[in-house]
DNA sequence: CTGAAAGCGCTAACAC
DNA sequence: GTGTTAGCGCTTTCAG
């Protein structure tokens, strides 16, 4: 009922800050934030007197109980907060994880990031979001954080090949960058993936032994993983047919929309494929729904593996067989290898490290396949 | 091919940051970031100089060419990048945004964030992720960041309410904070809001027009969005059928999990409603598939409307009818209020300013219904 | 036109 | 035990 308060129209400038009309009940917000020199004045001691003590750092260095209390006190009373700014600029660490991810929007790397901010919370970090908006942008996002080396590490989710610059901004910055998701080409920085290949025999073996020779490929995520599952892919072929069928493969973009897509294709083979082995979950929900549209029954007719499990694979129709990595596991050694140390001991790091043809490590981790509605024995006729 | 310079390693203390071990054929990153003292050094000028220069802020204050074009050449052949964090220090913005999320994962919040990172940086700001982490987190995230003012704004997306402490923390903050998609409950903090009354409007006028009556609805999200659309939906059915129907409302968490379980609910009611309305298209994809393993079919026997628009959407079977709201234009405003400026102009802000009983307002945005597959003509048994 | 000097908030070596 | 001093990298008076 009270009458609408107006924010204060802008000027010419507006004020940099508009500030939030509290004003409420609660003592309004300061203006200026508590510093350790208004403690110091406040309580008549020196300014680094007061930063022992509210460092507690030099315990070597013993303070008069009285004085501790009281400056304590002080602190509590103005509500003081250090400034990390002022600390960063002494070469204390920013706790600020720079994560560069290509594609938010993609459910998978939600997830990654999800996976990532929770890893970085345990060991105090936070994660400033780097976007570096699919082909588009120049890689300048990055290149405002690195330059600006306000981070004590960079995170590379996903691949990245579509930005030429950014690897060679990325070379010569002072801050450490580690790849996630990226795929194992790259060979100059530490990398942290799940193991393609594994992932892809784990599917192609589930489908062999529910009958089914006739598989296919739809390739999506560029770069580095689409090339390792699809390698993947054709020598499991090979071994198991000699060779990759003509047309078994199609290499699209990303998206539900192209998977729609590469289905209609698929299908319009002689023989047709009795399985598809999705290089992601994303294609594979549009393959689902490509199939129901083009009235191809999943699984009866067609079997559909993803690669990933986002979410919502777990709720598509058919539910969907897919693969699914330790996120969790993976954020957590991304992050160790990336600040280079290990402070955590309530996880068990685990995936094998891989040396590679460059310098740089590579940990792999396999995923695991994760069964559901989508994959079933190969129709007799099919097969 | 030149030598690799080592970094001096500090005695004892373990360095901090792991170096890449690049190595590489180029020069291999610099141990320490050149500063303007260097510049100055290199080029014989003094600090202020440079920095002028380099500022060339003061156009008043004329600096005589050749002496620019030597700090120029310097600092490019250097490589110089300006420390931000001692430019934070002296006071400048940091350019950094802190969004504190609910969830991630959430396929709308992920788009969300996605539009706020693309509408910031065309402000020049970054994203730091908060992450609020459902109910777990003690909003310590936020706090950090806050406390840390290292943010020249807040964004709050989505609804806190399960953060009692959150709000708090938040009021006094030297910080702007700006909630985003969290349902118009909160009257402390400026908001930007869809407007959840004339979207649930639409969607039941939808139904209505195609012969639906018995239309049930199903609620999701917590708290503020949650309240405004069921409050909007009971009102939309009083004023059709002169009451809410017996058991056709069902709140459960925003899962698919939690929407499919909903749908089973929902048949069990007689009459079976004919139609539902999702808070959330999160729910409406379990309510899909809820209904498919039910053997209801969609949209013959049961239309489906959900809210949001999530990209998705599109590609679920059938398509989901739902509603979209001008998510861009949405982050763009929100930024607005935050940083109280508005440098752009490519983008026509809009959005009603609405009073509120407390302080602050709220900006809405009305959606707009997006009629794809999961809508159709009421079953003539049912209506 | 350019330099010297002070200070942002905090820390650390070195006094007393 | 505590204060003084200097300096992180940069900006900004104020003097030349």
């Amino acid at each position: 009922m009270a009458a609408g308060l107006r924010a204060a129209g802008p000027g010419d400038e507006a004020p940099i800050r508009a500030p939030l009309e509290a004003g409420a009940d609660r003592p309004p917000a300061r203006a200026r934030p508590v510093t350790m020199k208004d403690i110091a004045i406040a309580t008549g001691v020196s300014r680094s007197t007061v930063s022992r003590i509210l460092n507690d750092a030099p315990l070597t260095v013993p303070i008069a109980a009285e004085t501790r209390e009281r400056v304590l006190a002080a602190a509590r009373d103005l509500d003081y907060r250090p400034n990390p700014l002022a600390r960063a600029l002494r070469g204390a660490p920013t706790m600020l994880l720079g994560a560069i991810v290509r594609d938010i929007t993609d459910p998978f790397f939600a997830g990654a990031i999800e996976a990532v901010s929770v890893e970085a919370r345990k060991l105090g970090y936070n994660i400033v979001l780097g976007h570096a908006h699919a082909q588009a942008t120049e890689a300048h996002a990055l290149a405002t954080m690195l330059e600006a080396r306000q981070c004590d590490a960079i995170l590379l989710l996903g691949d990245m090949g579509n930005q030429p610059r950014l690897l060679d901004d990325l070379r010569d910055t002072h801050v450490p960058v580690v790849a996630l998701w990226q795929g194992s080409e790259l060979d100059l920085i530490p990398a942290v993936n799940v193991d393609n290949r594994s992932g892809i025999a784990a599917a192609i073996g589930h489908l062999v032994a529910l009958g089914h020779r006739r598989i296919a490929f739809v390739g999506g995520r560029l770069l580095g993983d689409i090339r390792e599952r699809q390698a993947a892919y054709a020598e499991a072929m090979i071994e198991l047919l000699g060779e990759v069928p003509q047309g078994y493969v199609q290499l699209v973009a990303n998206t539900p929309a192209d998977g729609e897509a590469a289905v209609r294709a698929l299908m319009r083979q002689s023989p047709r494929p009795t399985a598809i082995v999705a290089s992601t979950d994303v294609l594979a929900l549009g393959i689902l729904r490509g199939a129901l549209v083009t009235g191809v029954r999943v699984p009866a007719e067609l079997s559909v593996v993803g690669f990933d499990d986002i979410p919502m694979a777990a709720f598509t129709v058919p539910a969907l067989t897919t693969l699914r990595m330790p996120m969790a596991e993976m954020a957590a050694a991304a992050i160790e290898l990336a600040i280079g140390t290990t402070r955590r001991t309530d996880v068990e790091l685990s995936g094998a490290d891989v040396p590679r043809n460059g310098r740089a490590l590579v940990r792999l981790f396999r995923p695991e396949l994760v069964v559901r509605e989508s994959t079933y024995t190969a129709d007799p006729r099919g097969a």
